[in-house]
RNA sequence: GCCCACGUAGCUCAGUCGGUAGAGCACUUCCUUGGUAAGGAAGAGGUCAACGGUUCGAAUCCGUUCGUGGGCUCCA
């Protein structure tokens, strides 16, 4: 029998097993980094024969995607090895690959402890050693169930039985046999670069009335050079942590008295929140939108009337006076459904787009919160466009477009998301499908790449969410464009058409850089504290040399901030290396030094943040370049705009 | 909300077996006037998260609450 692999014809002979195929086919070099192989869709292990029915066979490297997940995978089941080789009485639940990595989740009397972590490392890595192979087996549902229970893993059986398959597989290697579907790595010898490195606790099928397993959580490589590359990104991570720099930049802060997930802003923090704030304003009017603005609290009524007293009551906080019952709003939209209602609108004045950074409160389970990036109170640039169903596709593709062109200021990759209809939903199959069109349409206008999660929308509406990459490539949900039919029913929205009756809006909710908080913390660890010039609460910091050019220097600062630049001096009696260093950590972005010289010739010597030095400059140029690099992305869009 | 860990000076952290606290940085004062990432000296600063319990005695052991971290679930 004649078969193509990686390009080649084979000939293959009764019993050869695909790894003796590929041997023929690839380099030595290559084949030692031969994982899995792939016949069509399907993944087959090395130590099987060729499927029937299969012409073509491909290889799959171990730093390929695919290798990778299947090299996470069989570290998994390695993990497991060493757990029941250490601590036998622990149950094996599911052990899956995920996104750098993987997790196996136990059953077992007691937490497990950093120096349990070590030893079941150290006991994989004896595994290692020892080039164990994995052997697939194939048996009846029945057979599998039984072996299972003999040995007490009751959720094996449980998984098993709700399979509810003839046949199964499972792979054993070593003493140790696990319930799965494969592939896995022909050998343990080539499971050469992992590290475990946490343990949590995480519920049994994530469901919190289950009980509470031990998950262990691991990374796994296709080398030591790989794995090295991603734990030197982790620690880039921590130093980048918001929570860290927001002390040490002095941004922001929180206090066990006010309460948890609620932010004090610092001088310097609050001022690129104004900045950013100030930013987003001038945008929105550029694009039509009109501001509104709305109570932080409305009486309870009113929230009955659009099914948060009902679907949301948990999350939200309530307040009583003079024998009236309030809820604090943590959603903007019924003061701007409210302001649409406010007079009778034609056909002609749609689309009505409210624009509102508006503060919410959101009472958040305490074991979610997470420094600014999961928070209590909240301030969300919201928007919330009301529209006839014609417009609909168009404003979408303008939410898109606005989210796109902000993104691309900032400089994040971001990717989309469609979630469509999930169960528990309401409002007709028309209306879903038309809404749903409309967002595919306008994703795929814009000629952007989308994954669709089915059944995640809301349950009034579908929605896209975009999540943005940042320096780290991790990801965050904050843009999000979410359909309604549900409120502006509940509200009696209407318009007059052109026909001179009264027709229903469709209204979009949309935000885009999704709450200030958690867009700043997101900034603040894309840029590594750094701010670009325009953000940047400081953007140049007078240093002198010695105080005997104190008077020049205040002269100085009073001329580059009559020209709006944020500007300081540092006057102290330090040594200048001294001042050079504070500025540079607290990342100022220009550094202009004055001694004798520069008074003289009535100058300034520029440092730029990151130790590039400019030398010798004229003020007013000085002021020109600092300037200059500060007003970049309002430029972009070429639109004009008013806004004092 | 659940599991685990943690909470000591403004910050980063020591504190052994239970015997009522220590460093560096920051801060204040003085000396120093020094040209691109830390000049020197002295001083001040803490109900050891809060409350309760055990004990002759608690930062240390136990409990509760609050807060924080890593996860789960949920979400902007």
């Amino acid at each position: 029998m004649q078969v193509t692999v990686a390009g080649q014809q084979v000939s293959v002979e009764a019993g050869m097993s695909l790894a003796d195929i590929f041997k023929q086919a690839l380099s030595g070099k290559q084949f030692k980094n031969l994982v899995v192989a792939r016949c069509g869709e399907a993944l087959l292990d090395l130590t099987t024969p060729v499927p029937a029915g299969c012409e073509t066979l491909e290889p799959v490297f171990a730093d390929s995607p695919e290798g990778l997940e299947v090299i996470r995978h069989s570290t998994a089941h390695l993990m497991a090895e060493a757990v029941k080789k250490l601590f036998p009485t622990a149950k094996v639940t599911i052990g899956p690959s995920v996104e750098n990595g993987f997790y196996y989740d136990f059953d077992y009397e007691r937490p497990f402890t950093p120096e349990d972590l070590e030893a079941i490392e150290a006991e994989m890595v004896r595994s290692v050693g020892a080039d164990k192979p994995f052997a697939r087996a194939e048996l009846t549902s029945a057979e599998a169930r039984a072996k299972f229970a003999a040995e007490g893993e009751t959720y094996k059986v449980e998984l098993i039985d709700d399979l509810g398959v003839e046949q199964v597989s499972t792979y054993t290697q070593g003493g140790f046999t696990d319930l799965c579907r494969g592939p896995h790595v022909p050998r343990t010898g080539l499971l050469k670069a992992f590290k475990l490195t946490t343990v949590a606790g995480a519920y049994w099928r994530g469901d919190e009335k289950n009980p509470m397993l031990q998950r262990i959580y691991g990374t796994a490589w296709a080398t030591p050079k790989d794995l090295k590359v991603y734990l030197d990104r982790l620690e880039e991570a921590k130093k980048r942590d918001h929570r860290k720099l927001g002390t040490a930049l002095d941004l922001f802060s929180f206090h066990e008295d006010v309460g948890g997930g609620m932010v004090l802003w610092h001088p310097k923090g609050a001022l690129v929140r104004a900045i950013l704030e100030d930013f987003e304003r001038k945008e929105h009017l550029k694009r039509g939108y009109q501001f509104v603005q709305g109570p932080l609290i409305l009486r309870r009524e009113l929230w009955e009337k659009s099914g948060h007293y009902d679907n949301y009551r948990e999350n939200m906080y309530f307040t009583e006076i003079d024998e009236q019952a309030y809820g604090i709003k943590p959603m903007n939209c019924l003061s701007h459904m409210l302001i649409y209602k406010s007079r009778l609108r034609s056909y002609r004045d749609l689309p009505q787009r409210y624009f509102e950074l508006g503060v919410v409160h959101r009472h958040e389970k305490s074991g979610v919160l997470h420094g600014l990036l999961r928070v209590r109170s909240f301030t969300q640039d919201d928007a919330h466009l009301i529209c006839r169903p014609d417009q609909l596709r168009d404003e979408i593709i303008g939410v898109v477009k606005f989210v796109r062109d902000i993104m691309d200021i900032f400089g994040f990759d971001f990717e989309a998301e469609i979630s469509t209809r999930p169960e528990k939903s309401i409002g007709s199959d028309e209306d879903w499908d038309r809404a749903t069109d409309a967002l595919k349409d306008a994703l795929d206008h814009m000629q952007m790449p989308y994954a669709i999660n089915a059944g995640d929308g809301a349950f009034y509406g579908p929605k896209i969410d975009i999540k943005i990459k940042d320096a780290l490539e991790r990801r965050w949900q904050c843009a999000t464009v979410q359909c309604d039919f549900t409120l502006p029913e509940r509200f009696d929205l209407s318009y007059i058409g052109e026909d001179g009756n009264k027709h229903r809006p469709v209204m979009l909710h949309r935000v885009i850089l999704g709450s200030i908080e958690r867009f700043m913390g997101v900034l603040i660890e894309h840029f590594a504290g750094a701010f670009p010039v325009w953000l940047a609460p400081v953007q140049a910091r007078i240093l002198t040399v010695t105080d005997a050019q104190n008077g020049h220097a205040e002269k100085v600062l009073r001329f580059l901030q009559e020209k709006g630049i944020r500007a300081e001096a540092d006057v102290r009696n330090e040594k200048l290396g001294y001042k050079v260093r504070e500025a540079q950590l607290e990342r100022i972005p220009y550094m202009l030094v004055i001694g004798d010289k520069e008074v003289e010739a009535d100058s300034v010597n520029v440092r730029v943040r990151g130790g590039a030095d400019i030398g010798l400059v004229p003020l007013d140029e000085a002021a020109r370049i600092v300037r200059e690099a500060a007003i970049e992305p309002f430029k972009r869009g070429g639109m004009s705009y008013s806004f004092s």
